[in-house]
RNA sequence: GGUAGGGUACCGAAGCGGCCAAACGGGGCAGACUGUAAAUCUGCUGGCAAUUGCCUUCAGUGGUUCGAAUCCACUCCCUACCA
């Protein structure tokens, strides 16, 4: 089996880690036991939180076990960093109802039978820590003059941060070494800006335990051009699919720069790194075929593959296929979904018929069908000529849609290039 | 606790009694161009109604005024220096 440090190497998934030749040794030698933390601030993840769950993927394959960490504990202290609006502070309902909710959906990447993944609440060990005791125990092992040391800390150091916040450092170092303690948990992975609470997990780990443990740390995720990745115009790109359509999830990863092709692949597919290769270095107008591939696979991943299969189709009778012939040869799956002649699978909305009859005001539908936020947005959008049905153009504000716009059994709305519902009339 | 400076729309940042739904930049959306890309150019960017209108918004509360984001009082929060 090859050493699950360099299929991470080679796929881009390290930033920084503790000294590698060690790590890699200790991750050849046995099963290691890893952890991930998670924010359960919402019952879905999202497009930001993939990296590490695709990391965490690979090292399970590899045969280590993954822990995901929810950080139950501090999301009930609330978040500091956030200066300008804190995060919300949850209570013990919400975390338990939001971990569960994230555990079923890394469920779809990770193995969780028979212990082979755990996932974890901090708040089971950090809620009953005692002040006096965790300042003997934990706080004595922490020096001040390092933290501030610290990259991270002297940043905010720049702006003022609150003591609460200074603190995350000791409670995250305190997560490792209980981990490490309880589950012989030895490797802990993390965001760039995590660097420092990881370092701060190992020392403590290493004074309390008395044994090496490690860390690595993932690049940050930014779109080629510097710009915040995971991000579209309706918020973040999520894995539940009742917030994202698979459809919009397929739109997404289709919709990735040039540029960026290669890194994705190398992190969201399970595709093979020749293949990546090959693929992203595909000319230009045969590049899209790259990214048909990067879209098929993360989708079939989140959402399995009958559902990416859905969206491809879909997508591709909207704007067409990049490589209808199959003339690029590729190991995913995506080369036997055929094109068929058939109503597009979009994304719906149903009227009802009676509504039809007397004529839906284009403007309402517009905002009903979730494609505008407001009327304003939705005259705005027909003022600029950004709306059509059935593609053609809408120029009348006023104008109504109705059962004579039906064709097919279905309207086609569409808002701007890429934003399109199906008008369906309701059984 | 003291002194000084701040809190403006998604973000940054002007405005400092009426012409302010609030300059400018970024972001976002749309149009053109394209490859469902990038870059570029153009328009839009609080809500409701819609040919001149109404409503909500400039940290919060209360006041002065015909009229406040702009003046006053108090409260909350942030930043810097001092303790």
């Amino acid at each position: 089996m090859r050493n699950a440090f360099e299929i991470l190497a080679e796929r881009g998934f390290l930033y920084q880690s503790t000294d590698a030749a060690v790590l890699k040794d200790h991750l050849y030698e046995q099963p290691v036991t890893f952890y991930v933390g998670f924010d359960p601030t919402a019952d879905s993840l999202h497009i930001g939180h993939l990296l590490p769950v695709m990391a965490m993927r690979w090292l399970q394959q590899c045969g280590h076990r993954p822990i995901a960490l929810v950080g139950g504990g501090t999301a009930m202290v609330g978040d500091p960093s956030g200066k300008t609006e804190a995060r919300p502070v949850l209570s013990r309902e919400e975390i338990d109802r939001n971990a569960a909710a994230i555990k079923a959906q890394l469920t779809r990447f990770l193995d969780f039978s028979d212990d082979r993944a755990l996932l974890v609440n901090n708040a089971d060990w950090l809620a009953p820590l005692n002040y006096i005791e965790f300042l003997r125990d934990i706080g004595r092992h922490f020096s001040v003059n390092r933290m501030l040391a610290a990259e991270s800390v002297k940043q905010r150091l720049e702006t003022g941060l609150s003591f609460l916040e200074f603190n995350y450092m000791l409670l995250q170092a305190y997560d490792f070494h209980v981990l490490c303690r309880d589950e012989n948990c030895t490797l802990q992975l993390g965001g760039q800006d995590q660097w420092g609470n990881i370092v701060a997990g190992i020392d403590l780990t290493r004074r309390l335990e008395q044994k090496d443990v490690y860390g690595i740390t993932f690049p940050l995720l930014l779109k080629s051009d510097g710009e915040k990745f995971g991000k579209t115009a309706s918020g973040a790109v999520w894995l539940d699919k009742t917030r994202t359509s698979p459809y919009d999830y397929y739109q997404f990863w289709r919709n990735a720069e040039d540029a960026d092709v290669q890194r994705l692949l190398g992190f969201f597919t399970l595709l093979p790194m020749e293949e990546v290769n090959r693929l992203a270095g595909l000319e230009p107008p045969t590049l899209n075929r790259a990214k048909e591939v990067l879209a098929y696979e993360a989708t079939a991943l989140a959402h399995g593959e009958a559902e990416a299969a859905k969206a491809y189709l879909a997508a591709g009778t909207q704007f067409g296929f990049a490589d209808p012939d199959g003339a690029i040869d590729t190991s995913s799956n995506v080369r036997s979904v055929k094109p068929k002649n058939q109503v597009a699978d979009l994304p719906t909305h149903e009227v009802a018929h009676n509504d039809l009859q007397t004529g839906i005001w284009i403007v309402q539908l517009l905002k009903e069908s979730g494609l505008c936020s407001s009327n304003g947005e939705a005259r705005r959008l027909i003022r600029g000529g950004g709306c059509y049905v059935n593609e053609e153009r809408v120029n009348d504000e006023k104008r109504a849609v109705t059962v004579d716009d039906l064709e097919d059994g279905g309207i086609m709305l569409r808002a701007g290039k890429k934003n399109i519902r199906r008008i369906v009339v309701a059984r």
